[in-house]
RNA sequence: GGAGAGAUGGCCGAGUGGUCGAAGGCGCACGCCUGGAAAGUGUGUAUACCUCACAAGGGUAUCGAGGGUUCGAAUCCCUCUCUCUCCGCCA
């Protein structure tokens, strides 16, 4: 959510940089801008009215205590009028709050200055490029058929218990999902973020202050009876828990990593993007959370794609990394990189991470500020990428790596799954 | 799920209708004291919004959240949320 006072002081420029997005601000930003001095001014109406019924409230009891009764309650037939007043401002000033914040929440982020403008991941600027796209043989399978030759994921059977989307994993199958969450989290600690296993279920507040909702809703499973959302990424509960706070400066940067299983309901996919792994109902993904000082956090974002980046090297996976342009940028960010891997018997490039800088959008909506040491309270920012989604990097791993032997294990994670073939 | 108790500032804790944003203590910051430190001592120490120059000063709101009674509520009433204790159930 935008800050009023950044619209108030330059909304030409908020205008113009959500352009960018493709997002036509004017007129909610001229709704805006009436209804934020409309509501000042009847702020200041309140208050003051306010102020005078507190001053004769104060004589009242001075007269009480005096006993002068006849003068306390001759002032108290004055009030009546006052309370009216107050009744009435605040009943404006309530709706206008409301109205303001129903269209704040409209606006999305604005982008940071070097996104590029762009309708669709088409026009996104791929900046790098890493690993080698290797030779398959002809005969090479995509990992849905990789899958049920060594009898390693069960699609058909998560489809019975579940549905579609909810694959059951087996064997060495299954093991190597959990090599990789520890693999991940081992590399994350070793970089310095803290490990968390947060709850895979959230309430209301905790979905609209990293921006699911409004924005997202229909994309969260839902429980109604308690209210409750299952996460969509664990960046929800880590986030969160620095809502309503006020952090010292030198609390900064909080680095923090989780892996959780992740829901999303992914309504309206369909075709090869939810063939075998590319898109599921439920994955497991490790994630790095960071909370910033405002004038760190693009370089923060550099050295989370850097980290990133590394893995997918010890990985031994070609990637590519696009800034995502205007028109891809998610509502909530200012600035995000993806990086996808080459999965090659798709032939395609398969988005494992997104990492992105939310600058302050995040952290008004939940309130997440810092004090410098001077006593000055500001506006954190918050950052999160993953570090890795597994379906996906699975899917890769068992393309890129089959062979006809059996599908080979990266090096680094043998230690963690104890064997080097899957066969 | 049933019964009871409770929710006050960074923490502990007083306050049951009248200048209460809130005593006292701890913690923290700065100063004095000291060769240095501890102890002692003095001062300061919430947040948001409005006014305003995001200064000073001023105003308003906030004692779990929301609503109500009252000239006036941390204090009374209602609803909700959460915590604790006991019982039940249970990985």
């Amino acid at each position: 959510m935008l800050q009023i006072n950044l619209i108030r002081e330059q909304s030409d420029e908020v205008i113009n940089k959500l352009k960018i997005k493709n997002f036509n601000a004017t007129e909610i930003v001229s709704k805006l801008l009436a209804v934020d001095t409309e509501r000042r001014s009847i702020q200041k109406k309140l208050d003051d009215t306010l102020a005078d019924s507190n001053s004769i409230a104060r004589e009242i009891g001075h007269l009480f205590k005096s006993g002068k009764q006849t003068e306390a309650n001759a002032l108290r037939e004055k009030t009546s009028e006052l309370k009216q007043q107050v009744k009435e401002l605040q009943g404006q000033l309530n709706k206008l709050e409301d109205d303001q914040s129903n269209l704040l929440v409209l606006l999305p982020n604005v982008p940071h200055e070097s996104v590029p403008a762009g309708q669709s991941s088409e026009e996104n600027e791929i900046i790098n490029q890493e690993g080698i796209i290797g030779e398959l043989p002809d005969n090479a399978l995509p990992h849905w058929e990789l899958a049920g030759k060594y009898d390693i994921i069960g699609f058909e059977l998560g489809t019975k218990i579940t549905g579609a989307g909810f694959p059951v994993y087996k064997g060495k199958g299954a093991k190597l999902q959990r090599a990789l969450i520890s693999f991940f989290l081992d590399e994350a600690i070793k970089a310095g973020y803290t490990e968390y296993q947060p709850p895979l279920l959230v309430n209301e507040a905790s979905a609209f202050a990293t921006g699911q909702l409004p924005d997202k809703d229909g994309q969260m499973y839902h429980v109604p009876i308690d209210n409750l959302f299952l996460i969509p990424t664990s960046e929800v509960p880590v986030t969160n828990f620095y809502r309503d706070m006020i952090l010292q400066e030198d609390e900064l940067p909080i680095k923090n990593t989780a892996y959780s299983v992740c829901f999303r309901r992914e309504a309206g996919s369909y075709g090869k993007d939810v063939r075998g792994l590319n898109r599921l109902h439920q994955f497991d993904k490790v994630e790095i959370v960071q909370v910033t000082h405002p004038e760190k956090s693009y370089d923060t974002l550099e050295e989370m794609l850097t980290y990133v980046s590394g893995l997918l090297k010890k990985l031994e996976l070609p990637f590519r990394v696009a800034r995502l342009c205007g028109g891809d940028l998610s509502f909530a960010s200012a600035m995000t990189y993806d990086m996808e891997v080459y999965s090659s018997a798709q032939k395609r490039w398969l988005e494992v991470s997104s990492i992105s800088n939310f600058e302050t959008f995040q952290s008004n909506r939940m309130k997440l500020r810092f004090k410098n040491k001077e006593g000055k309270i500001s506006l954190a920012h918050t950052l999160n990428g993953s570090a890795l989604a597994l379906p996906r990097i699975l899917a890769a791993l068992l393309e890129n790596n089959q062979t006809s032997e059996g599908i080979r294990v990266p090096k680094v994670l043998i230690p963690y799954t104890g064997f080097e073939m899957i066969s």
